[in-house]
DNA sequence: GCGATCAGCGGCACG
DNA sequence: CGTGCCGTTGATCGC
């Protein structure tokens, strides 16, 4: 294809705001918060109208150059259909040279709608808030997202013999950040509300280092099990997972809890 | 555009893992690890060779629904085209129902190379190994990427007076995470080796929060300024960021003055 | 395969 | 603006 053409479908498409794609033979550098270098083969450079822009090999998901809210421009030179996207902050700038151009295709997207997600951690949460009585009886929130200087709670709640107790809720496996976490935030609310707090993990699976880790400092690990639908996640059980020897040697078993009826 | 020869070329590109682009007014849901829907309206389907696939509306960077390694299906069924992709595990499904097909676009895209970055943590981290005199004089690197059983510690050296120094390498300004982990392998090494073990957080920033925590840790936060290019970054230049009162003092353990706020 | 971590993380919500 | 953190995180590397 002409390039003196491309170059002109890009403009008017930049200009309109419409999605862009460019196929081509090109040779990528990007400099910024790093560097890179893409030597010459032909890929797909997606331009969007909030100047989100990228280039995407034929694999993986990801774009592997890539700006949001670049500024682009777009010139023939030396042969080339050079396209740049650069940014101010930090910044940064994307040159794409393309030796030979296969395809432009604009289109103006009218799309007024956005995408509803379920079951994401603070909808569990919520879920969650509405009802810990099946965690353990007794157990009533008090706040969720409770904001601190230092991070947010994701749930604080009091047990029935008036400690306070901080939870932090995972949408999947706890991991040694999800202890660390709760950790954190541990030891603010015990120095700033300077009372007996207990702090729970609440996941639906946890990784044995992490609740051993969990363990060492004397927390406490619940599992959960939910499922995701529409128009909202649902929790289906809480159990105690692996209690320590001497709450086993206290109590025959931890049965599992389940929320309504089946 | 005929839906059902829009299938046709779907069909051949998929057979063929091209890069495919639909472009059209459609509907899109998503369950799977989580759950979603998005109403009508024009969107573009990205479908590459190895099965990545994407829904993008006209703005973001990242896809609004995706998936990797899709075994993907299509079909013309109650006057729409119906886009699927599925996945095994997690068991995941995305549908795609154009109720009209502005675009296809097919393309054989032949690239042989893969992109060259320049200044991650690894190269830096590897840039430091050569060096670590004008950190300190007297630090002697002992072994970069040092495994362990939980982590990898970035670099293990030894101080002028025989004491080991663990060493955690962060490519972007530290936060709390940076912190945690330093403590991990802190507790890791002393309990393993069983000697004296200072530790080092080297970054080009780090946030006050994350400063203080380290600070009550008894670690030890160094600044460095680096420059990415081509071929390599460089490290420019490492300084000690300010003592803390406590050192200060002289009582690296047990501070006179208390500096929690929370 | 799982585990741990990095990422030019991106994106969001709250201060 | 920065700060923290979630994400259907994805991608990489080591065991």
């Amino acid at each position: 294809m002409d390039l003196v053409h491309a170059r002109k479908l890009v403009a008017e498409a930049i200009q309109n705001q419409e999605m862009l794609m460019v196929i081509g033979d090109c040779y990528v550098e990007y400099w910024g918060r790093a560097a890179s270098k893409l030597p010459r083969g032909k890929r797909l450079c997606l331009i969007k109208g909030d100047g989100s822009f990228g280039i995407h090999q034929n694999k993986k998901l990801r774009p592997v150059n890539y700006m949001m809210g670049a500024a682009i421009a777009s010139e023939v030179k030396d042969g080339c259909l050079l396209l740049s996207a650069k940014k101010a902050k930090p910044k940064e700038e994307i040159r794409v040279h393309f030796y030979a151009v296969d395809g432009v295709h604009r289109y103006a997207m009218d799309d007024r709608e956005d995408v509803r997600l379920f079951g994401s951690e603070r909808e569990l949460s919520g879920q969650l808030m509405t009802d810990l009585s099946f965690i353990e009886p007794g157990l009533t929130p008090m706040k969720s997202e409770a904001p601190f200087r230092k991070g947010t709670v994701d749930i604080l709640a009091e047990d029935g013999r008036g400690r306070l107790v901080v939870i932090e809720v995972k949408r999947r496996k706890a991991e040694f950040d999800a202890v660390t976490q709760l950790e954190r935030y541990m030891k603010q609310v015990r120095k700033l509300k300077g009372r007996e707090t207990r702090g729970l993990l609440i996941a639906p699976e946890i990784s044995p280092h992490a609740l051993e880790l969990l363990e060492q400092s004397g927390l406490e690990f619940y599992q959960f099990d939910y499922e995701v639908g529409n128009p909202r996640a649902t929790i289906k059980g809480v159990r105690k997972k692996q209690p320590t020897l001497s709450e086993y040697l206290g109590t025959p078993s931890a049965p599992l809890l389940s929320r309504g009826k089946d």
